[in-house]
DNA sequence: TTTTGAGTTGTTCGA
DNA sequence: GTCGAACAACTCAAA
């Protein structure tokens, strides 16, 4: 019998966390294989697991779905938003499409992986074609393991072997115009979605981020002309805009890691700077996040170390609301908090200060820190924020040990010896010198007039005292190596 | 199988 | 003020 080749019929292209055009391998397929493709979206919280996203993130989804229609439609397309259950969604638009085919590209989240594996499976009984495609990693959890097989649970030798791997390959064109179908599917409103705060408490975002494609590439390109050259000591100082501030534009995949990469190695000509190859080890660290939870799927909420579930942490409500309000009487902690608030955003030295202080100084579970970071975060990604705590906690791949317990009045000096970052987001205690000003309690009573400041009234005293609460902590993880009994 | 070297980001203490 | 050692022992990864 002979085959007649047919024109494949029109394609669905599932947006996920792929928002963006260029480098996109699954919209790419269903170009080059077919002429008529429809680009949806489809919200399911429910199918996130314990993981729906947070306020903050919808705020940036909300953002990031406008600019992605917008550039469809530059291009003679545009996204179908349907919301519900993945697979029966799917199902509906082929019927409603007449589409032969399904592309998407992966995600790595424990419930979406296993979903995806169904809606797979599903789809295809159905007779379409299903591929799915790597659009968010620079290595798939699954091509990089030890000499042994197993996954790796080390920063330094995981990267090694990646850095050791074939060139990552170079990213792909956006499509300069996209075929529709000529008959548009139906599609909701994404003002019905509700996915702006009812409360404008988002007014700080929107002065600091512009979500979507064009916003992601303009921030590389910025972060390559000011920062990327001094990147190994400005990445330190949260006073300055020393960091790429790339983590929100990644986690929705409007910017890849192949093209930052590329752009690395354009910039540098093939030979990136000591600089810049750290930069890019922050990129091994989010492809390592994305191992760990892969193959180790329950670390979202279990401690990768074993032991540490017999770790007993602190409740208390008081501190854990103080910690969250910025409100710990310790200045560099609360601008961190406060920056977060406010900005959807903080900075990563200011991350392990605050993490630190919770985990150790307040001995309340690294759980805590990551659910309260899921939800104000805007780059909430469930990989890096699950590694980010439990390495913080002491009971990650990596962990950092037991008894590196941050000291915030020396990190403030350290890293923020002006007091730059806690006069911006403290501004109660703006007026104390530069000695005074990540230590306020140790100020004169005649400074702490002049600057306007009464302790416990106009700002907290600390909460807890950081050299008690150090030896405290030291002494609880310690007790974690005692013979189990 | 055994051995060996090494491990993101720190702090404190005492010389 | 600066510097090196101690803080622990363990587990990982490769040879």
């Amino acid at each position: 019998m002979h085959l007649e080749p047919r024109t494949p019929g029109p394609a669905l292209v599932w947006f996920r966390q792929d928002l963006r055009l260029a480098d996109n391998p699954a919209l790419f397929q269903a170009l080059a294989n077919h002429s008529v493709v429809i680009p949806v979206y489809i919200l399911c919280p429910e199918e996130e697991g314990d993981w729906p996203a947070g306020g903050a993130t919808r705020w940036w989804l909300n953002q990031s779905l406008e600019s992605l229609d917008r550039d469809l439609r530059v291009r003679g397309s545009q996204l179908v938003l349907r919301s519900g259950p993945a697979l029966p969604e799917l199902q509906r638009l082929v019927a409603e499409s007449g589409a032969t085919a399904v592309y998407w590209n992966r995600r790595y989240e424990p419930a979406i992986t296993s979903r995806d594996q169904l809606v797979k499976t599903e789809l295809r009984r159905g007779g379409l074609t299903v591929e799915s495609f790597n659009g968010s990693l620079l290595f798939e959890p699954w091509e990089v393991a030890t000499k042994t097989g197993g996954p790796y649970q080390v920063f330094t030798p995981f990267w090694k072997a990646c850095l050791s791997k074939p060139t990552v390959s170079s990213p792909l064109d956006p499509p300069e115009a996209m075929g529709g179908p000529s008959q548009w599917l139906s599609t909701e409103a994404l003002g019905d979605w509700k996915l702006l705060p009812r409360l404008s408490w988002d007014a700080g975002f929107r002065e600091d981020w512009s979500p979507g494609e064009a916003g992601a590439a303009r921030h590389l390109a910025r972060f390559l002309k000011d920062a990327a050259s001094t990147y190994r000591e400005g990445r330190n100082a949260p006073g300055v805009a020393g960091t790429s501030r790339l983590s929100p534009h990644l986690h929705f995949g409007e910017i890849s890691p192949r093209q930052v990469w590329e752009a690395i190695h354009t910039a540098f000509r093939g030979t990136p700077s000591e600089d810049a190859r750290t930069f890019l080890s922050e990129i091994g660290w989010r492809e390592f996040a994305y191992h760990i939870l892969f193959h180790f799927p329950q670390t979202p909420t279990t401690p990768l170390r074993a032991d540490f579930q017999r770790f007993t942490w602190e409740t208390n409500s008081v501190h854990l609301r103080a910690w969250q309000r910025g409100l710990t009487g310790y200045p560099i902690v609360d601008a961190g908090m406060r920056e977060l608030w406010t900005t959807g955003w903080m900075h990563n030295r200011v991350r392990m200060i605050v993490g630190s202080f919770l985990t150790k100084d307040l001995r309340i579970s690294w759980t805590e820190g990551a659910r309260w970071f899921w939800d104000t975060l805007l780059d909430a990604d469930l990989a890096s924020n699950t590694m980010g705590w439990q390495w913080i906690g002491g009971c990650g791949a990596d962990a950092a040990p037991y008894f590196r317990v941050f000291n915030p009045m020396t990190q403030g000096e350290k890293f923020d010896p002006e007091g730059t970052y806690v006069r911006r987001w403290v501004p109660e205690i703006a007026q104390l010198s530069n000695r005074s000003i990540h230590q306020p309690w140790t100020a004169s009573s005649s400074e702490l007039e002049h600057a306007g400041i009464v302790l416990g009234t106009t700002y907290p005293q600390p909460i807890v005292d950081h050299a008690e609460a150090r030896v405290q902590a030291l002494a609880a993880f310690a007790k974690l190596k005692e013979p189990k009994r």
